[in-house]
DNA sequence: GCCGTTTTCGGCCCGACTGTTTTCAGTCG
């Protein structure tokens, strides 16, 4: 059981208890636990019981019930709480917008127990009709179940990369081949995937079905599967899963061809084909069967076209100009600056931070912790922004060359203002700004509130865009092409969240931000060493847009960084002169 | 439930925002 399954538990108590009324400081304390537990750095299942309230600082009752949660998968006033409550109650915990009190409403007043219960109440206009409730938390609950519907049967990728590899492996072992290959949107890196699609090379499909059939986390769905096609579902989560057992010699081109979205095999690029000559992919690949992906492109007269940019969104025009970009990749990047320590809601001190990376071949780090306004975040005051950055002297001294910059992610606060005054924010080397509160704007004042904060001498780089969770919450709506050509305008970078929940400045809008000169920034916005591993998805995205090393922020070189952070706060004119009109 | 003692129980306690209210409760990050 690792950490995060623990809090998830503590938490899931907590919301428990809230819905069944109990003691407020009760419920703080489970909080409390689960909080505790989001801070450590290390698994919590290795250490050793007796040990547990000393490492963990935890109360020895509090760490008792992790122990047992340790041993026995649960603990008892959580058994006791899941008893006293209907499945589909704690199910409607995960709604966005209703929290414990609201659900207890709907549940004892309205004797609502499920999601669709409470669908059917709300079409019924009976939730309005409650105390508290009314209209527009009507309204929004729907609206939630709705979105909570079109999640269902979708994984963010590394969910989806997960079972994809594991299946490789698995069939590989079964079928006693190398030629298994993960295709589909997995193999394309999209950020959300509704169906993992893998290839495999084999004269025993049969043996295959078997296997596939026998495990534990598939559901088989016969009615769509043929001798040369298992057809399921990933149990838990609903995504469809799909298996295409083909022959050796027919490999590759059935890998492409279920790599590919349908708008890139289906694209006429040769306008002018005589009659009976290929004029898309698809049709190439039908009339000749090739051994290497790259032969099929070289055949169409293409410059090889990396999997990612396999949408159909114009790079088959690229391609066939040759002008397709040198994509991205991971050994480009030499540093990672948008971070957290735990002087705001990071696991992990500054010096672990910077020594991670550097240990890791990084040459920088960009330490952005939380802004005051962040209450919830631990965020700093001015105080203690001062102390960080004194401590981040000293550590620079230390660790040459290496070298930490001193950053914020200041929150744009409702009115597009930074948080911080400008005597406070001219004392980073670079300021990320971000959206965390008042999430509901429409799309004007929602891009009004972005371009004041990009308009601000003070913003370095434009933190996750519009704020989305996927699978979990819209993002607010923004005007892209204005917050891009504003970051244009005004030289601010914007960041690829690369935390897989964000993936945030999308993908679809990279190309354009590129195209107005705009630098991407990969950024993990790592709470914990371990989250400075997802660049690489980040990276996977900055992919799918045509993003170069060249206009990646982050693959320059500490120096380079060192120069661009120098050179764009000594063009910010002394803080009285726009004073008046920006704070 | 936890802390910290006035050592046996009282105090603990985010702020902004939204939507519901007519003075506030619930939710969120």
């Amino acid at each position: 059981m690792d950490n995060r399954a623990l809090i998830r538990a503590f938490r899931l108590a907590a919301s428990l208890l809230e819905l069944h009324d109990e003691n407020p400081f009760k419920i703080r304390a489970y909080e409390g636990t689960a909080a505790a537990l989001e801070r450590l750095e290390f698994p919590v299942a290795e250490v050793e019981r007796t040990g547990l309230p000393d490492r963990t600082g935890l109360s020895k009752t509090a760490a008792a019930r992790v122990a047992e949660m340790l041993d026995t998968g649960t603990f008892e006033e959580l058994t006791r709480l899941l008893s006293i409550t209907p499945p589909g109650v704690v199910e409607m915990l995960n709604i966005k917008g209703i929290g414990p009190k609201k659900i207890r409403m709907l549940w004892r007043e309205l004797g609502v127990e499920s999601s669709d219960a409470l669908r059917a109440a709300a079409e019924r206009d009976e939730v309005s009709k409650l105390k508290g409730f009314g209209k527009k938390t009507q309204d929004a609950i729907l609206q939630a179940l709705e979105f909570s519907d079109q999640s269902r049967g979708k994984l963010l990728y590394p969910q989806a990369e997960e079972l994809a590899k594991d299946l490789v492996v698995r069939l590989q072992e079964a079928l006693f081949t190398e030629s298994v290959a993960v295709a589909g949107e997995v193999r394309r890196r999209l950020e959300v995937v509704e169906n993992v699609v893998l290839v495999a090379a084999t004269a025993q499909p049969e043996k295959a079905h078997k296997l596939l059939n026998s495990l534990d986390g598939l559901t088989a769905d016969p009615l769509r599967s043929g001798p040369f096609a298992w057809r399921g579902t990933a149990t838990t989560s609903g995504v469809k899963v799909e298996v295409l057992l083909v022959a050796k010699d027919d490999f590759t081109n059935q890998l492409f061809l279920l790599t590919g979205a349908e708008a890139h095999l289906s694209e006429i690029f040769v306008p002018q084909a005589a009659h009976g000559q290929p004029a898309t992919l698809r049709q190439l690949l039908k009339k000749e069967r090739f051994y290497q992906e790259t032969a099929i492109y070289e055949k169409a007269g293409l410059q090889y076209v990396e999997p990612e940019l396999r949408e159909g969104l114009g790079e088959l025009a690229l391609a066939k100009e040759h002008k397709l970009p040198k994509l991205l990749e991971d050994a480009d990047l030499r540093g990672s600056v948008h971070n957290h320590s735990n002087y705001s809601d990071g696991a992990h001190t500054l010096r672990q931070m910077a020594e991670f990376l550097r240990d890791e071949g990084y040459e920088y780090l960009g330490i952005c912790d939380h802004s005051q306004a962040a209450h919830y975040a631990n965020g700093l005051s001015p105080e203690r922004v001062h102390q960080q950055q004194h401590e981040i002297d000293e550590l620079n001294k230390e660790l040459a060359p290496f070298r930490i910059f001193k950053g914020i992610e200041s929150d744009i606060l409702g009115d597009g203002a930074l948080d911080y005054q400008p005597t406070v924010l001219a004392s980073f080397d670079f300021v990320v700004a971000s959206v965390h509160s008042n999430l509901k704007m429409d799309e004007a004042r929602a891009t009004t509130r972005l371009l004041r904060a990009i308009e601000n001498p003070y913003c370095t780089m434009l933190g996750h865009p519009t704020g989305r969770l996927l699978l979990r919450r819209e993002g607010y709506p923004i005007d892209y092409k204005a917050v891009i050509d504003a970051c244009a305008q005004h030289e601010v970078v914007i960041e690829i969240n690369a935390n897989p929940w964000r993936l945030d400045l999308d993908w679809r809008w990279v190309r354009y931000a590129l195209d107005q000169g705009v630098k991407l920034s990969i950024n993990p916005d790592a709470h914990h060493t371990t989250g400075y591993a997802d660049m690489r998805y980040g990276v996977f995205m900055g992919r799918k847009g045509g993003l170069t090393k060249e206009m990646t922020f982050n693959a320059m070189s500490r120096e380079e960084v060192a120069a661009y952070f120098a050179q764009r706060k000594a063009k910010i004119k002394p803080a009285e002169e726009f004073k008046t009109t920006l704070f």
